[in-house]
DNA sequence: TCTGGGGTCCTACAACAA
DNA sequence: TCTGTTGTTGTAGGACCC
């Protein structure tokens, strides 16, 4: 707890929604929702416009569309989030070396610590000063909190929204607290909340009155404690710029719950293999593998299972996962899969060739006997042979990961695509002048898209090609509810992302289906644009990446603009003002 | 027509070793 | 050698966050 109130927690709003609006202008001041799309979806963020409907985060998608039936339904697309919020980190880390991202919209910093302020004036001038440049930047708003601890930054910026700054100075942190819910307060969700409620705390000043032991016999010793720091407005958490992630993992929901056995166990080394191409491309291998399985009413379970030591293997992953489903009861029908690794360790691939070639020594010499070291071994050789066959042998690059696309891991993504329906076939209602069917929903396209806007962020958009790829045996294993018509080489047009017309110039996807695909030309800078509809092999019509939303200089040609936009293009905006303005 | 996905942290319990 | 204690590890589940 400082004296000062230099610790800085900023929060973009409504941060998906407000993306697409700055890059769609016939979408701005009007209702937008993202998230999931397909029947079992939820919200992920609702504009503001659509807030005033009683839309919010985490709620089905099927309720938000009761809620608000005229709303624009889209897609997340992570990469253009991705983008901005690299923007959005790039102007914090001007302010301190020591930022701590919380996701892709949040962060801390610690002003101190860059000398970005030293007292409440320089915190809220630099605080100003920040969202100023935000918008500049990314065109777009973001919530500032300041106060002399994280606690406190997060809470006063969430005072602070919309497009706002609220300092909470020290000294006045109890007063402040008192009255406020304990649901305020990190880490109390709806279980404490009706824990605590239940023992007649509802407000922070009766965590106070209760004292620390009571709310440790209540709510156990690690969060009691915690509990009563929070509630007198303790917290010495410091901001940490860089955490090591602890786990790795990947999980489908099914639109329609599954039965069959052998399509659960196809499932679950199709998600172990997801999770290893991740696992893979984070730098690390682990140690424990975690099954996940919910099943038709809603109860979760999870298996685990802890190797001898660490791996980044496949096969390793996929047989202890298969394993783990063993001991699991799936009659009923099972809504969601997933497959975990954590105990992670840095370990490069050359690294895991020496335990490999070390492991296969001791086999040789009858070193490892029963059971699960059996089991490993397997795997592990099967790890070398594989290894061999990808060109990662001896000599390879320490590290490598499998090239987005290749290798059996996306072969499987590809015949297994969870086909959840997302955005294709999903059309947008944005006041009634899209074309397309009443409800929006064309099966037809459905199965062919389902790759597209979710899972696996490589592949999230279909770059540069055209989005043939993992369509051909969508129906192969004929998952219920998914289409099976999407024929080998119709492209996806996924609800939302960007696209490019020879003619037309760009724009982005309002809806597809019935071998149709309705499109709006207009991109950040224009007016709101106009719609036409085109034939979804129209040799014209091309997938495009994310355009900046906020255009730089006069160049109107941005057709190959990159995903990641340009760091040159990013500071035109707004470097002049962060420079000028440093100090207060 | 209920309830995503990717994480972190904590607690409880059993098994095992020192 | 047997027994009790303590610490560690593995496993499972719950709560929470964005």
């Amino acid at each position: 707890m400082r004296s000062a109130p230099t610790i800085l927690h900023l929060d973009m709003d409504a941060f998906y929604a407000a993306a697409e609006q700055a890059a769609k202008p016939s979408l701005r001041g009007k209702p937008v929702v993202v998230g999931g799309l397909g029947p079992r979806g939820v919200v992920a963020t609702a504009s503001y416009e659509a807030r005033r409907f009683g839309v919010h985060s985490a709620m089905p998608m099927a309720q938000a569309r009761r809620l608000a039936p005229n709303a624009a339904y889209l897609v997340p697309r992570f990469s253009l989030y991705r983008s901005v919020s690299e923007q959005v980190m790039e102007l914090l880390g001007r302010l301190s070396p020591l930022v701590e991202p919380l996701s892709l919209d949040e962060a801390f910093v610690d002003l101190e610590a860059g000398g970005a302020a030293r007292d409440s004036p320089s915190a809220r001038a630099a605080g100003e000063r920040l969202r100023e440049d935000i918008r500049a930047v990314t065109g777009l708003t973001g919530s500032v909190g300041l106060a002399g601890s994280k606690m406190l930054a997060k809470i006063a910026s969430e005072q602070a929204k919309p497009d706002g700054l609220v300092l909470i100075e020290p000294g006045t942190e109890r007063e402040l607290l008192g009255p406020l819910s304990v649901r305020t307060l990190p880490g109390v969700g709806p279980a404490t909340g009706e824990h605590l409620r239940r023992a007649g705390i509802t407000v922070c000043a009766e965590l106070v009155e209760a004292g620390e032991d009571e709310l440790v016999r209540l709510v156990g010793k690690a969060h009691g404690v915690s509990l009563y720091r929070m509630a007198l407005g303790y917290d010495d958490r410091p901001v940490v710029a860089e955490r090591d992630a602890k786990s790795v993992s990947v999980e489908d929901t099914f639109d329609v719950d599954l039965h069959d056995r052998v399509r659960i166990r196809l499932e679950v080394e199709r998600l172990a293999e997801r999770c290893v191409e991740r696992l893979r491309a984070s730098g690390h291998s682990g140690r424990t593998i975690v099954l996940k399985v919910r099943r038709f009413d809603f109860s979760t379970l999870t298996r685990s299972e802890t190797l001898r030591g660490p791996t980044d293997d496949p096969a390793v992953v996929r047989e202890a996962a298969a394993r783990l489903l063993e001991s699991v009861d799936t009659t009923g029908g099972v809504r969601l899969l997933g497959v975990g690794v954590s105990g992670l360790a840095d370990y490069t691939q050359e690294d895991l060739f020496a335990q490999a070639a070390a492991e296969a020594r001791a086999v040789d010499e009858g070193g490892l006997g029963e059971g699960r070291a059996a089991d490993e071994r397997r795997g592990t050789d099967e790890g070398v042979r594989e290894a061999g066959g990808e060109s990662v042998g001896p000599g390879a690059e320490p590290g490598g990961t499998l090239p987005p696309g290749s290798g059996p891991a996306a072969a499987g993504a590809a015949v297994g695509l969870p086909g959840r329906a997302d955005g294709a076939g999903e059309t947008l209602r944005d006041g009634g002048d899209t074309p397309a069917g009443e409800q929006g929903r064309e099966p037809a396209v459905a199965g062919a898209d389902s790759g597209a806007g979710r899972g696996p962020r490589g592949a999230s958009h279909p770059a540069g090609g055209t989005g043939a790829v993992g369509v051909a045996e969508t129906g192969g294993l004929g998952r219920p509810g998914e289409s099976a018509t999407g024929a080998p080489g119709e492209r996806r047009w996924p609800a939302g992302h960007d696209v490019r017309h020879a003619v037309y110039g760009a724009g982005w996807v309002q809806g597809s289906g019935v071998g149709r695909v309705t499109v709006r030309f207009e991109e950040p800078g224009s007016p709101p644009g106009r719609v036409r509809t085109f034939r979804v092999d129209d040799p014209d019509l091309e997938p495009s990446d994310p355009l900046p939303l906020v255009a730089a200089g006069e160049d109107p040609d941005q057709s190959s603009c990159p995903a990641t936009l340009p760091k040159e293009r990013s500071r035109d905006g707004g470097d002049s003002g962060a420079t000028e303005s440093s100090s207060p």
